[in-house]
DNA sequence: TCCCCTAAACATA
DNA sequence: TATGTTTAGGGGA
C-alpha cells in the first residue's frame, strides 16, 4: 500500500521488519544484537553509514526496542558465545509489533496483565534485590525472552517477511502461539552451557541448528498451549532445574545445566536434541508450523510437554530422567527432584529389559488407542510429549508394575524406554521422588483408569494427568 | 485508536 | 559499554 510513499527514511518495512528480515536471512535463523546492527548496516542502504556510535545510537535503541517489544522475537540465551543472546524468530508468529502481542484476548486486559506480570516482576526483582531478577530470564537477564525457539523458517505463517509493506495487519492470528513470550525462556540456554539453539561452537553446523530449531519449535507450539497460569507458575519456579539432563546424555554439551529458569521451556524447546521429528526431515520449516498448529488445535499439551519434548526418546536415561523433571516442575517440585534426577538418569543400562511378552501385550494396546499425537513412528513419535508419557509409563510398567503394561500408550517405542528406563523409575520414585514435594503427580504408572494411559500416548493426555494445572 | 518511531530511564553482565 | 526491558511521547493513518 504505502510502499510508494515511504514511511520510515529506509522504506515501508518497520524496525521489527527489518529485523525478521534479517534474521531470516541469517543461515541459522538466529542472530545477536551485534549481527542484527551489522545486518542492517549492510543491508539497508538507509543504515549505510550509520554504522558509527555517534549516528547510530538511535536506531540501535529502536531495534534492541523492537527486539524486546515483539513477541516475534525471541531471544535465547547464548552462553557459549559469552556474547550477547540469540534473537531468533518465534515460530509461534509473534505478531509484529502489534499492541496486542500476545494474547488475542482484549487488547485491554491482555495488555494490561502483561504489564502488571511484568511489573510483579520487577517489583520482585528490585524487592529481591538488586541482584537481579530472578524471575525473569535466568537470573541472568531478565525477560526471558527467548524462550522459544525460534527458527524463522516457519514463519510464513506470520509473513515475517519484511518483504510486507507493513506488517502490522496479518499475523494476529497467531496469537495462540506468541501469548507466551518467549522472553522468559530466554535462558532456556541455561541449560546446557549452550543455549543457543545452535552450539556455540558449532554454529557452522547446520545440522544442530535445523534440528534443534525444529524440536524448539515444536515445542514451542506446544507450549502455547500452556495457560498462561502454567507459564506463570513455571516462572515462578525459577530455581527448578529442569532437567533437561535428559538431553545431556545425548549431547555432551547439554548435558548439565545449572540454573535454568523459566527457562526451561526454552530450553527444551531450543535444545537441539528435544526436535520431535528429529531429523526426520531435512526441514522442518513446513513441517513444524502444520504439526504445530495442529497440535495446538487439537489439544494444546501444557508445559510438561515441553519439558517432554526434551526427552529424547533415544536417550533412555536422559529421556527417564527429563520426564521425571517435567513432572516436578509441574508438581511444584523443586529443583531438587530434579537433579536428584538428574544424577540418577544416567544410569539406564542398568534397567532389565521388559519381556518380549510384556512389550508385545503392551504394544498391542498401544495399538489399540489411537494415537494422539504421535505422527511419526518410532523415535520421532517418541520425541512428543507422549513419549515422557510412555515412559513414565514405563518406569512403572516393567519391572515394578506389571500391570501398568496394560496402561502404556501405544505410540511409544516402548521398546527402548522400557529397556531403558524400567528400574530407574522405580529406583527414583522411591528414593528421589519421595523426597520432592511434588512427587504426587500421578505418576503412577498404571492408573486405573486404563484410558488414562491411552491419551497419553500423546503427550497432552499424560501432561495433563499429572499436570496439576 | 492503533501502529510505529524515537528517546530515555533503568537494569544487568 | 553493550545489551535488554520498559515507559513515555509524538506522528501518521
Amino acid at each position: 500500500c504505502l510502499r510508494s510513499s515511504r514511511r520510515n527514511a529506509w522504506g515501508n518495512q518497520s524496525y521489527a521488519d527489518l529485523i525478521s528480515q534479517a534474521i531470516e536471512n541469517s543461515p541459522e535463523k538466529r542472530l545477536t544484537l551485534a549481527q542484527i546492527y551489522e545486518w542492517m548496516v549492510k543491508t539497508v542502504p538507509y543504515f549505510r553509514d550509520k554504522g558509527d556510535s555517534n549516528s547510530s545510537a538511535g536506531w540501535k535503541n529502536s531495534i534492541r526496542h523492537n527486539l524486546s517489544l515483539h513477541n516475534k522475537f525471541l531471544r535465547v540465551h547464548n552462553e557459549s558465545t559469552g556474547k550477547s543472546s540469540w534473537w531468533m524468530l518465534n515460530p509461534e508468529g509473534g505478531k509484529t509489533g502489534k499492541a496486542p502481542r500476545r494474547r488475542a484476548v482484549s487488547m485491554d486486559n491482555s495488555s494490561k496483565l502483561l504489564k502488571s506480570r511484568m511489573r510483579a516482576k520487577q517489583t520482585k526483582k528490585q524487592a529481591g534485590a538488586a541482584g537481579g531478577g530472578a524471575l525473569q530470564g535466568d537470573g541472568n537477564t531478565g525477560s526471558a525472552g527467548a524462550d522459544s525457539p525460534n527458527s524463522s523458517q516457519q514463519f510464513p505463517k506470520w509473513g515475517v517477511n519484511s518483504s510486507s509493506p507493513s506488517s502490522r495487519g496479518s499475523l494476529d492470528d497467531n496469537d495462540m502461539w506468541t501469548s507466551f513470550r518467549p522472553r522468559t525462556s530466554s535462558n532456556a540456554s541455561t541449560l546446557s552451557g549452550r543455549l543457543s539453539p545452535i552450539a556455540p561452537g558449532q554454529e557452522d553446523d547446520d545440522n544442530l541448528p535445523d534440528d534443534s530449531l525444529l524440536g524448539r519449535y515444536t515445542a514451542s507450539s506446544l507450549t502455547p498451549t500452556l495457560t498462561e497460569t502454567l507459564m506463570e507458575e513455571l516462572d515462578l519456579i525459577d530455581g527448578l532445574t529442569l532437567m533437561t539432563g535428559q538431553q545431556g546424555g545425548a549431547s555432551p554439551s547439554t548435558a548439565p545445566f545449572s540454573s535454568f529458569k523459566p527457562t526451561a521451556f526454552s530450553n527444551s524447546l531450543f535444545n537441539p536434541m528435544s526436535s520431535p521429528g528429529s531429523h526426520a526431515s531435512g526441514h522442518y520449516s513446513t513441517h513444524v508450523p502444520s504439526s504445530l498448529e495442529a497440535l495446538l488445535t487439537s489439544d494444546s499439551p501444557p508445559p510438561s510437554d515441553v519439558m517432554m519434548t526434551q526427552v529424547d526418546p533415544l536417550m533412555p536415561s536422559p529421556g527417564g530422567v527429563g520426564l521425571m523433571g517435567l513432572g516436578s516442575p509441574v508438581v511444584g517440585v523443586r529443583s531438587k527432584p530434579n537433579q536428584l534426577l538428574l544424577g540418577k538418569g544416567l544410569e539406564p543400562n542398568k534397567v532389565a529389559p521388559m519381556d518380549p511378552s510384556q512389550l508385545s501385550a503392551l504394544k498391542a494396546q498401544h495399538a489399540a488407542v489411537p494415537a494422539v499425537g504421535s505422527h511419526h513412528g518410532g523415535p520421532v513419535a517418541s520425541a512428543n510429549p507422549s513419549v515422557s508419557l510412555q515412559g513414565m509409563s514405563q518406569f512403572g510398567a516393567p519391572s515394578c508394575f506389571p500391570t501398568a503394561q496394560d496402561r502404556l500408550p501405544t505410540d511409544l517405542d516402548i521398546d527402548m524406554f522400557t529397556e531403558n528406563l524400567d528400574c530407574d523409575v522405580d529406583y527414583i520414585i522411591n528414593s528421589d521422588l519421595m523426597d520432592g514435594d511434588g512427587i504426587d503427580f500421578n505418576f503412577d504408572p498404571i492408573l486405573p483408569g486404563s484410558q488414562s494411559y491411552t491419551g497419553p500416548a500423546t503427550t497432552q493426555g499424560s501432561t495433563h494427568s499429572w499436570v496439576p494445572s
